[in-house]
DNA sequence: CACCAAAATTGGTTGGACCATTGTGCCAAT
DNA sequence: ATTGGCACAATGGTCCAACCAATTTTGGTG
């Protein structure tokens, strides 16, 4: 069986008290994530020093400093020369780490990866949502919405926080906590290397009305409707990238000329 | 968390070197990624030892170990003690990684979910696949749909690795590596806490005639056909869960009388 | 109290040593 | 000549002790 990218596997252990199985980095991240939760840390507090962690642990610095290691690739922790080790995100037993990668991660091709990866999971949401939604979930989804539409007009463009506002309050009507995390790092990994959107000055824009249309379809329960909703508004978003695609390479002729 | 899609003013492009730290773990990392691509080093290729690595790159050994620690937990690497350290994806200059940390439980509902996150994902990969298959791809795919279809009689039921081999061959073929990835960690956390489908003897058995079907329909370069055909087939897995959902609670029943 | 320099703290790096696992090749028995 | 097993070398994993570099704390001085 082809073994999934990565996969650690959290099991219960002592608190802190010396490790004895093998792999011992393994163990040290047990004993970490037992540690961090009975300590109730949160992400900002500091973690143990590394020669405390070694010393508790019985294991040498050198093994704790791979662990966290590991840790700090998985974005988990974060390390300062001088002043410690620091949580960075919520931490507990039974979580999957699973570290994305695109081999190109600035040509179009990649950027087009993360939406094909949208429209799959933002059409199933959206249908989710339209299944379960509740009135106050549609209620709350109609606020974000019109807190939305209201920047919009003021700033006669899309709102980056409001959008993702009202995305999020249909992800989690669908009662799916997945469908946030992974969209939020699609939406994440585009924006990486596409913080500027290549010359188009009103990308977003030919999204808003189907927010709207969204949101009626999922008030209405219409989870075939909802999903048709979602799949043009993630096509307007896939014409702006091929938009800006095409205004790049039109900059590139320019130059070589 | 979430960067604005508005248009930035000011960008730093990102040619213009940002300035890491000048932290030496980084610079081995680039320097072996030179000297991947310059080998035309491929995944299953065997790297340099840890202590050529560090002489040639005048660093100490820890800190080539380092480097080599963070590869791993993003799945570039494979290390195997008293063998070498091996490449386990493709690496190229511009890789973009994220590391994603789900939750996940060992509850019906969390099961459950892993199965609509691959709802949306297969559809959606069944249909990119059929639109872009070449002839080299649906002969590969033909050849896994084989395999697991003389496994399944041999076996009298579904083989996991060949299933999953045969997957695997219709994400490929959708281009997107994402796909593979994200579908991989579902698959991980659903068969880690179900490892012994609860009661459900035949687990996986209805899924069987609808790999057939879902590849005829690649074949024939149909995207409707196949994001049928693939809804289908996890529909028949859904229909797995819940049966086995309710083995568990008979059995709970019985065992308080 | 405000400020600054020295000292302590903490992560980062080094070199060397030894352990555990794996791969290789030699050699003897068949 | 083939095979089986064993010694040995190669390689990743762990440990230790020391030092470097950045940061924080401390304590004294104006």
């Amino acid at each position: 069986m082809v073994q999934p990218i990565l996969v650690k596997r959290f099991v219960i252990s002592p608190i802190l008290s010396p490790v004895h199985t093998p792999s011992r980095d393994d163990a040290v991240l047990h004993a970490l994530v037992d540690f961090v939760t009975s300590e109730g840390l949160r992400p900002g507090d500091r973690l143990p020093t590394e020669r405390v962690l070694a010393e508790h642990l019985k294991v040498s610095r050198t093994t704790v400093r791979e662990a966290l290691t590991r840790w700090q690739e998985l974005g988990l922790v974060e390390r300062r020369q001088g002043s410690g080790t620091y949580l960075k995100a919520a931490v507990t037993r039974n979580m999957l780490h699973l570290p994305l990668t695109l081999p190109s991660g600035n040509d179009f091709n990649s950027l087009m990866h993360t939406l094909e990866i949208r429209r799959g999971l933002e059409a199933e949401a959206a249908v989710l949502s339209a299944e379960r939604a509740s009135d106050a979930d549609i209620a709350f989804i109609e606020q974000k919405l019109v807190k939305m539409e209201d920047a919009f007009h003021a700033r006669h463009g899309m709102s980056a926080d409001e959008d993702w506002d009202f995305h999020l309050a249909v992800f989690r009507t669908s009662g799916n906590p997945l469908f946030e995390q992974i969209i939020a790092a699609m939406y994440e990994m585009f924006h990486r290397f596409w913080e500027h959107p290549l010359g188009v000055q009103d990308f977003g824009h030919a999204s808003f009305p189907y927010h709207r249309t969204l949101f009626n379809a999922i008030a209405a329960r219409d989870p075939i409707g909802a999903r048709a909703e979602a799949l043009k508004l993630i096509a307007t978003v896939e014409d702006d990238l091929k938009r800006g695609a095409a205004n790049l390479k039109k900059q590139n002729k320019k130059s070589q000329e």
